[in-house]
DNA sequence: ATAATTATTTAGGCTAATCTAAAAAAATAT
DNA sequence: ATATTTTTTTAGATTAGCCTAAATAATTAT
């Protein structure tokens, strides 16, 4: 089924807003969609004809399989477009949403197919949110390298690789460890090493080989 | 200035129309853009409040400065397109105009102009045709060798380089001389050898060498 | 020069996606 | 439990882009 760029966008916001399967209201949708709770409910009753989600007037609503499917199909587009934006492209990670927003919406399975593959099949988006792969599945922990990480948003450290005991011992000393809160707050271009930010202490910056074998997630 | 994809189609159908400067008919534009004339006129009516073109009713109509650049920007963004996905996902030259027809649409210059520099500003798309620079200038002569050809597609011979006397000699035998019209019919895997056709006449296999030094326009 | 043909425009409708204003239902507060 | 407020839906309009059928203008053929 090919849908327009504006239902496409409506079964996305549902996706994002109803999160496992919570109900979502009218005023919740119009709201993160900047239109008027009449379009949504207008759009909903289309949505349902076509069978892509369940409602109830005045109950909520919440997609059905089919519907997960295709927002997952479009989630899908949306991030790895985003990964060519920054990866190939070069565009910051904070400029490429909008971009992104217009590319997710291209029709060709096959294109995107291509692109996957040309960008080397990535599982995680440029802001560590992980990427459905073509059966619409998620790889389940977003986790990803302090190297990727987008500035100024906070991130817990989940696990560290390919670590010496000396490593682990210096991380240790600056209260790096499992769980630990940090933040982002500049990545140097001349040699790629990151400068963090915990939270009641000095920021501490890592090289690029440290900061590669540091694993967070959100 | 921003204009819906319907519009765009329009500009570019009447850009490819008139060539340099003819008069364009409501029919053949209709037939090009597989639309009632009723629609062609709807939307000539538009497009001239929105001074983009020349029009008066029954006589015809051509772009104007304006409608030209805006159609040459999405022509370059096609050909930008398509040059990416034959070159960087590997699609074959004729899988991917439909493809491109739906990426010319997007709006952001910031990306079509990284995506320009990505590629290494490409002269020329798959299919031969030049691309327009970022100012909507043309290459003035799309010329190209005889070796990046598409099949069946009849092409004028506007020069030859690299040539020894013998060769040239070799070419006048078979007929081949600047303002010949040739289409190529099959390019050897093996040896890049190419097979050419010239009305009224035998058809000729040419090494990768002959055909490197050959260039040819529309 | 006039009739026949072809090309173009006009008039009126349709659909998708939006909107505003008003009505109806549900939730909340006293 | 009733009144008030909030949420949601309905009713009716609007715009862009398309369509068909009919009217009009231009071209062509006799």
């Amino acid at each position: 089924m090919k849908y327009s760029s504006s239902k496409e966008n409506y079964l996305k916001a549902i996706y994002h807003l109803q999160g496992e399967s919570k109900m979502v209201s009218t005023n919740s949708l119009a709201a993160s969609l900047q239109a008027r709770p009449a379009s949504v409910t207008d759009m909903l009753k289309k949505l349902k004809k076509e069978k892509l989600l369940h409602y109830e007037p005045y109950l909520g609503f919440r997609l059905n399989q089919e519907g997960k499917k295709v927002a997952l199909q479009i989630i899908r587009k949306h991030r790895l477009w985003e990964y060519f934006l920054v990866k190939k492209l070069h565009f910051g990670w904070d400029e490429v949403h909008e971009m992104a927003e217009e590319l997710e919406h291209l029709t060709s399975t096959r294109l995107i197919d291509r692109l996957d593959r040309f960008l080397e099949f990535p599982q995680m988006d440029p802001h560590g949110d992980p990427i459905p792969d073509a059966n619409g599945k998620l790889s389940q922990l977003k986790q990803t390298s302090l190297l990727n990480l987008p500035f100024n948003r906070a991130f817990t450290v989940s696990g560290v690789s390919g670590q010496s005991q000396e490593m682990l011992e210096w991380l240790g000393q600056k209260n790096i460890r499992i769980g630990t809160r940090l933040e982002v707050r500049n990545k140097l271009p001349f040699d790629n090493s990151v400068e963090i930010k915990i939270k009641n202490q000095l920021p501490v910056t890592l090289s690029e080989q440290v900061a590669k074998n540091i694993l967070v997630h959100e």
